[in-house]
DNA sequence: CAGTGAGCGAGCTTCCGCTTGACTT
């Protein structure tokens, strides 16, 4: 038994230091927190000074019980925690929790993985910081009080089960607010006109550097450069700029980046670096510090010198911009500089790749450029055509990496490469001169990458909440990504050749059309103005960094947490009681209009199950009719034909062997019900036109699909049967499904044989019902539940190549 | 797996931040 005992927090962490400690230090990990407020109700003693109640987490029971038996064997225990407002509670969880002697026990603090590092904390230890400590216990404390006494009031004035914080509920603002935006953006048209020009013998694009507002003032000015032969060069600009690398990977801007290169998804991208990480690859992945440790620096330097030559080297230390950074890691990068290329999947080798150029890249020179701007009169005062040009005088970093930006438009860049060399005075001969008619853009809709990039901005939640935070908020069905087809619309264009006529043009375009975009749906917008309204002091996208402000005043000895929290709190349980109090229960009501046909009022509202439409009320006579909105509809925007649209369903399309044939939209999309069979209609079908021909043919294609599926029925009672199913053979009776015994012949196995082995009847052998599934789901948190449904399908996958390979 | 839409009431839900595990349908 060593003599040394060290906790740290991540076992990958574990592992490598204890291999720069040598024999005398065992190093264990406590997998993060290990204590927290109790689940049941508060956990906090609000009349008596916000005394917290806290338990041991349930997963981690294990793990105590083995630390403290090594802690009670060890001469020192060294706690080593990260080095931020978490890492000091978990420190002082552990050493009340183990029960730690003081005098036996020591906290030390690194912020990256070296050698020097861990040997200069262990020569410079130091005791808990009682400060942090509390800073810690204020936030978590404040976190409980909002999410807890928030949440009951939404399940009591909109719907059960919802949930608000400081943190989920100004996220669903912000794409509340964008999508706002966008709906009561009205685009402008403009008129870009654009000329090409021969410039001594070399063709040169130019645009017009004022756009016109009318088709009028645009036809106009073609008209008047018409007749002209050529035109006079005014001036020729030449501007040195230079450009710099970005700093090396924090976790928020790995989750862009991944998302703009790679098209990853924020959980993905955690998920494969925390493979990255765990096989030694890459430092720590959550992380707010662009930091790089001097091991680091150096062997970046190696690794340029050697791949691009010294001239291209140049030590940088980057600086974090964001003030709620911590810092208690390094930036993400690369454990060994050196290793360009890794073993592992593709996504795996793909995100390595991106850190590894992004980390080398941050070491090297600044790009020189030259930028040349030539301008030509128009023949119009005021008005002239620019060219631009760019030529890179020397690579340094863009050698290697570049960073992508979100503008999707590149039409505005009007030229980038090499303009022919030229000076006042000469001649420029036009070719043709063309003019498009534009519109203006609305703000962008949220992608899950940009969302964090806005929420980091704002100093709210932390490296290891953005990921679980976009689950959280698409879980509770406050938004959803989603893809939009868009629109098209016409615009014109007008053509001018030299000698030629003006002629013009109609095309068409798609607008409006978007991929991947966080949207919030109905029941997000009615909990956003809900909280908006009666807790604006939440809800205020300031409030995290004012609340950040006193922790950091408590943290730094100058406020007493207890009182911060009672300054807090007062006023804000008023704001509840007063919501609860004087608040209408929200039902999202919107008149949209009279149904022609019956004379009644047509209304969108939330029913029972989402979104519905409704004619009628339930005071009249006659039963109102009811119709769900289709998933991509609003009650914010649905129009009364659009309503009356939905009421169009189901639709009788005629017989078929006798039975009706129905086709209806259901929980899982279209289908067509016939003879108690229900059928799912394609992708390509569409409800409300689809004809009785091509129903029938879905239906007989299911039946054979169905017959494809069995592999056996027992001939003594024709209900039991053997199917091919997706996780390979199972028995069914018509009611229940069991799984068919492992090492079984399907083909020869006899009925009486088979229920003895299934043990028909017997629970165990059944699927799990839906409902113990979900409460099982629901225990876990919200990314290990991802992760799971992720594993399980992949295996999945796996399974399905291995019996093919065996049939 | 494919329904429903009123109202009541029991018993439940819920926060943010640290970290990784282990089902066999």
């Amino acid at each position: 038994m060593s003599k040394n005992l060290v906790i740290v927090e991540s076992p990958a962490k574990a592992k490598t230091i204890e291999k720069f400690l040598g024999k005398d230090y065992t190093v264990k990990s406590c997998f993060g927190h290990i204590r927290d407020l109790v689940k049941k109700g508060h956990g906090v003693d609000i009349e008596n000074n916000f005394k917290p109640t806290y338990e041991i987490q349930e997963d981690k029971i294990k793990i105590i019980e083995e630390l403290k038996k090594l802690s009670k064997k060890s001469e020192m225990v060294w706690l080593a925690s990260d080095e931020d407002r978490e890492g000091e509670a978990i420190s002082w969880h552990l050493s009340e929790v183990l029960e730690l002697d003081p005098k036996k026990t020591k906290r030390i603090v690194f912020h990256e993985i070296t050698k020097p590092a861990i040997e200069h904390a262990i020569k410079h230890p130091r005791g808990i910081d009682f400060n942090l400590v509390n800073a810690q216990q204020a936030r978590r404390i404040l976190d409980r009080l909002v999410g807890f006494e928030l949440s009951p009031v939404l399940w009591k004035k909109v719907k059960t089960n919802l949930s608000a914080g400081r943190v989920q509920s100004v996220a669903v603002r912000l794409i509340v607010e964008r999508e706002r935006e966008i709906q009561q953006f009205k685009p402008e048209t403009y008129f870009k006109v654009t000329g090409h020009f021969e410039i001594n013998g070399i063709p040169v694009k130019a645009e017009l550097n004022e756009k016109f507002k009318t088709e009028k003032e645009a036809v106009s000015f073609l008209e008047k450069i018409q007749s002209k032969d050529s035109f006079n060069i005014l001036s020729v600009e030449k501007k040195p700029g230079k450009r710099s690398p970005s700093a090396p990977f924090t976790t928020s801007t790995l989750q862009q980046e991944a998302s703009r290169k790679l098209g990853f998804s924020v959980s993905q991208t955690m998920l494969v670096a925390q493979r990255l990480y765990e096989a030694g690859k890459i430092t720590y992945m959550r992380t707010d510090s662009v930091n790089l440790s001097e091991t680091a620096l150096k062997a970046l330097k190696d690794v340029i010198g050697r791949e691009f030559g010294n001239e291209y080297h140049q030590e940088r230390q980057y600086k974090t911009k964001s003030k709620s950074a911590q810092e208690a890691h390094e930036a993400i990068r690369p454990t060994y500089p050196e290793t360009k290329e890794i073993d592992g999947d593709a996504n795996e080798k793909k995100l390595y790749e991106l850190i590894w150029k992004r980390s080398v890249a941050s070491q090297m020179k600044d790009a020189e450029i030259e930028k040349t701007i030539i301008t030509i009169e128009s023949g119009v005062s005021s008005l002239h055509f620019i060219a631009t040009g760019e030529v890179v005088v020397f690579d340094g970093f863009l050698k290697l990496y570049e960073e992508s930006t979100d503008d999707e438009s590149d039409e505005n860049s009007s030229g980038s490469g090499r303009l022919p060399k030229c000076k006042v005075g000469d001649i420029a001969n036009w070719q043709e001169i063309q003019c498009i008619q534009r519109f203006t853009h609305h703000p962008p809709r949220y992608t899950e990458a940009g969302l964090v990039k806005k929420l980091e901005e704002l100093g709210i939640g932390r490296p290891s909440t953005y990921a679980p935070t976009i689950s959280t908020i698409q879980k509770r069905n406050y938004v959803e990504k989603a893809s939009l087809n868009g629109t098209e619309r016409s615009y014109y264009e007008w053509m001018v050749k030299k000698g030629g006529t003006i002629q013009k043009f109609e095309k068409k375009e798609i607008t409006g059309a978007d991929r991947n975009k966080l949207i919030p749906t109905d029941i997000g917008m009615m909990v956003n103005d809900f909280l908006v309204e009666y807790f604006p002091q939440i809800l205020d996208y300031g409030f995290t960094a004012k609340v950040e402000d006193e922790f950091d005043e408590i943290a730094n000895g100058n406020l007493e947490w207890v009182d911060m929290l009672k300054a807090f709190y007062k006023p804000f349980h008023k704001t509840v009681e007063k919501a609860l109090d004087q608040s209408e229960r929200v039902s999202g009501e919107r008149l949209l209009g009279t149904d022609p046909a019956s004379g009644k009022p047509v209304i969108a509202r939330l029913g029972k199950y989402g979104p519905i439409v409704q004619i009628g009320s339930s005071e009249d006579e006659e039963k109102p009719k009811f119709a769900s909105l289709r998933k991509d509809q609003r009650i914010e925007t649905i129009t009364l034909e659009e309503a009356l649209e939905l009421f169009k369903l189901p639709r009788v399309l005629g017989e078929f062997e006798g039975k009706e044939v129905r086709v209806n939209i259901g929980r899982f999309g279209p289908y067509i019900l016939h003879d108690n069979v229900f059928t799912s209609l394609g992708k390509e079908d569409d409800p409300y036109s689809i004809t009785l021909e091509r129903c029938i043919e879905l239906i007989e294609l299911k039946r054979i699909k169905e017959k494809e599926k069995i592999i056996r029925i027992f001939k003594e009672n024709p209900d039991w049967q053997i199917l091919k199913g997706r996780w390979g053979p199972y028995v069914t009776d018509g009611k229940k499904n069991y799984k068919f015994p492992k090492n079984a012949d399907p083909l020869k196995i006899s009925l009486d044989e088979l229920l003895k082995e299934i043990g028909a009847g017997n629970t165990e052998n059944h699927r799990p019902d839906e409902k113990a599934s979900i409460k099982k789901a629901k225990k876990t948190s919200a990314t290990s539940s991802e992760i799971k449904e992720k594993k399980t399908a992949k295996k999945t996958v796996k399974k399905k190549k291995s019996t093919a390979k065996e049939s």
